[in-house]
DNA sequence: TTGAAAGCGCTAACAG
DNA sequence: CTGTTAGCGCTTTCAA
């Protein structure tokens, strides 16, 4: 790789007029200044980006925090990261993909101490987690795809939960039902902390109560055998109800075999939806379901681009965004079984 | 952040000494040798990776090349990068994302340029791929994850297709099945290079050939359309086949509508098998699929463990593995109908 | 408008 | 066994 003083010696210069010339720091005549650039381009000079980090301090290198992966992990966190990796290197950055195990905080130590990057992507965040907290003690730059209970001053991209809920209630509403209910994600150690859980939960809890439905919202289940019990349960103590959330896709694969051993039938029977999963796993069940589906694409490009827009812009207000879901209508939506006697409740 | 200046004055030796002692480099006396480990200690260092990597040439970094998601992408590219990405991380090395757009060459060409990467692996490989061209002409050190049509010289981790064919014909044999269909993806810009199609439909007719299975393998489909349709040709076409194997997992969709269309059920009436799926996915049919499920983490972990061990070990033989898929009986298996008929041709 | 010189933090000869 | 010196490739004063 030929350096920055092969150019300077191909266009009888000094070196550091080279480097003004190729990054326009300071004024180089127009003669000069093309016979730099001509000799770099015959010589098909890179700079080295570890020699510029090394004065300058700066990188151009993000890490993204990739959590081991837990029960349910997919599609959605593959789009996170290449939707990051994408956008970073659209604006000239890199992206380190950063694994964590048993001690977040302590790799981030480390890693953060390697001088290597200069901020950091933080993803499944946690309603209360010890990586931001330790970032923003730190003083090193990062944002969140998610966010922790107390995101105010933080920059982050997340999904926007109310809109999202309001949108599914009003699908539901538009079909003409009364009556719905949502299976959340079983408790867990994992799930206790998880934002979108408890969001959604909540969310589509006030929504059903903005839109008048009548809302069965305490049964959980993140299995097939769960999701399988859950309805046997909802249909013994609430038949009045007729549409279907559901978080996990496991649960509904469980629902949708105790919908059809009862000898009911989708979407004549039950309307089934399918929430915070993507269209391709929708695709996986028959009849098609209904699904809310994240933008996690969305949410990984704008996730790299503010922090790009901190570390370039320096401090500011919070960059805070917040994305709703895309509703894909599949074919397990229809108007309520029995509409008749639920309207004469 | 404190410097190896800063450790060597607390130390009170010189800058050479303490990085000696601190990389082993040299002989340093043992109390000397502690002291200076201890001021590292007091003082949190971290060795600069820039510095290093400035006067070493070696940074640790190592590039995954991100091919543009085409059609089916997924749970399977996620582990490549995270096992990785986990591999590289426990022999302390980094993994960059580095995603591919129109011109990977160019892109190759710039990321090699810019002295941050060590060396890159290359995952979605195609059976004559320019990108591995130029790394081997341009003499980077790169792996593959997959292989190309000659992969004879260069180092890489791929699916043992041979085995995981005789697999699962001996799978099928063992429950009675006397012949067998493949349904392979079907014939497009990507999958006339894809390898694992390539491989997977010589392999099964060879092994159903060699065990003495019926085989029809001239059937392709990659979606639920598709599948549905193969699957009835073959019915009518080839009417004896009790078993059937299949590679995508939106044609399984189809194909599963069809069987249930015709009267017939899973695995009474055929028995199902999915190639190159993950268990995750084969959880969401109704009945659970069998599956051939891809060591991908195994895949990712190996490609990263031997560009690593080629860096650091220099030249020598090619490093090459193939590594078996995981057989995952569902309850799609099962003897096959009639088999009193089949046992008579 | 340009060049010379210093230095980012580290490793690697080479003396002592 | 340890310290001094040089230099990786670049940016950035400071003079000219």
């Amino acid at each position: 790789m030929s350096s920055l003083r092969d150019v300077a010696e191909r266009a009888r210069v000094a070196v550091s007029t080279a480097s003004a010339a190729l990054n326009g720091t300071r004024p180089v005549a127009a003669a000069t200044k093309r016979r730099i650039e001509q000799a770099a381009a015959e010589l098909g000079y890179r700079p080295n980006v570890l020699a510029r980090g090394l004065v300058s301090k700066r990188t151009r290198i993000l890490a993204l925090l990739f959590p081991a992966p837990h029960s349910g992990f997919g599609l959605t966190e593959m789009q996170f990261a290449t939707a990051a990796a994408e956008a970073a290197k659209e604006r000239g950055y890199h992206l380190l993909l950063s694994p964590e195990h048993d001690d977040p905080v302590e790799e981030l130590r480390y890693l953060t101490g390697l001088g290597l990057v200069d901020g950091v992507l933080v993803m499944e965040v946690k309603l209360a987690d010890e990586r931001t907290e330790w970032l923003a003690e730190a003083g090193v730059p990062f944002s969140m795809i998610g966010r922790t209970g107390e995101p105010d001053a933080v920059d982050h991209a997340d999904i926007d939960f109310t809109r999202m809920a309001a949108d599914a209630v009003a699908h539901l509403a538009g079909l003409g039902h009364r009556s719905m209910a949502f299976f959340n994600h079983a408790i867990g150690a994992y799930s206790a902390q998880y934002g979108p859980a408890i969001r959604a939960g909540a969310e589509f809890a006030a929504a059903a109560g903005e839109a008048g439905l009548g809302y069965v919202g305490d049964l959980r289940a993140s299995t097939a055998d769960e999701g399988r019990e859950a309805f046997e349960r909802l249909v013994a103590a609430h038949p009045e109800v007729t549409a279907l959330a559901v978080m996990s896709d496991q649960a509904a694969v469980g629902v949708i075999a105790a919908v059809a051993e009862r000898g009911w039938q989708i979407p004549r029977d039950l309307t089934l939806m399918l929430v915070l999963s993507s269209a391709r796993v929708a695709e996986m069940f028959h009849p098609r379901l209904t699904t809310l589906e994240p933008p996690s694409a969305e949410l990984g490009r704008l996730g790299a681009g503010m922090l790009i827009d901190r570390l370039e812009d320096g401090d500011g207000e919070p960059r805070q965004r917040l994305v709703p879901c895309r509703l894909v209508v599949g074919d397990s939506s229809a108007t309520p079984r029995n509409p008749e006697s639920e309207a004469a409740r």
